[in-house]
DNA sequence: TCTATTCTAAACTGAATTACTCAACTATTA
DNA sequence: TAATAGTTGAGTAATTCAGTTTAGAATAGA
């Protein structure tokens, strides 16, 4: 029940766009520096954010990356999704990218104690991180 | 953020070993075919939550497992992390295996962003499966 | 236009984990 | 003592994780 290195990642170099929106564009090895993440695997994750259409980016001499929206309109849980896939602890209750179960006995029944129980951790996770946007999140960094 | 086929498995083996309580042992093979489980893996986990305290088990011709504990004294939380280890999405804000970061820039800083959104997670996480017992879960399934 | 800089894209790698499987045991009971 | 059933440990194929490498394409400035 683990957030991959790439999701923490992500968020961290997120806090640094985030603390940059509106200014001047932030180069990869700027925010490997701050963050103390390898710079090339950096990369990789700033590439799946940008082609998820969180951020933008310009090459050459003075490029780098900026949001591409606005912080309040971006959630840990959109950014989780991303690098990570869906919330859900098991495939058979996930919103966004639901599985039926293959060798359940529960499945004809209607109603599976799994599901109702994991349902509602699902719930709980979403609730959070999808109500959380990252102006909430940096503004936790940058409040002392 | 999945768990493991692992502790799918073990909530149903123990869905069976709930519904026996009280009564005769259950053989491994019978609950491999009442959940579809592959009997040599079914194996594996009896044993784990066996060394783990939850189950009893006796050798020879009438053996099986029982649970050795009352089911609404034993949670899905337990159950959880005896097969997939703590429920905290990050290592630094398990309460049951706490793991301090290493190259996390605020950890000197005595605050750090996504440990507060993550402590909120495993906190949602371990508040329902922590308060779940094998009893709540076993009427799930019998109730109809 | 040349060149240094920066992002883009994809393939690659070593280590760990997952989900099983197998084989050789030991204990129990009829 | 034979059959049954749990115990233990090792093995394995497939996948995922975390990171590296390499080659390329766009941009700005000289």
């Amino acid at each position: 029940m683990k957030f991959s290195k790439k999701s923490e990642y992500a968020l961290r170099a997120l806090l640094e766009l985030t603390a940059q929106y509106g200014r001047a564009l932030l180069q990869r090895h700027e925010i490997a520096k701050r963050q103390h993440i390898p710079i090339e695997f950096l990369e990789q994750i700033l590439l799946a954010l940008k082609n998820a259409g969180l951020l933008a980016s310009r090459r050459g001499v003075s490029g780098g990356y900026s949001l591409i929206k606005p912080p309040d309109e971006i959630t840990l849980g959109q950014v989780i999704r991303i690098l990570d896939g869906p919330l859900a602890p098991i495939g058979c209750v996930s919103k966004t990218a639901y599985q039926k179960c293959s060798d359940c006995p529960y499945v004809k029944k209607g109603s599976c104690p799994i599901q109702d129980v994991m349902g509602g951790v699902r719930n709980a996770i979403a609730e959070i991180l999808d109500n959380y946007t990252l102006r909430d999140f940096a503004g936790q960094a940058t409040r002392q």
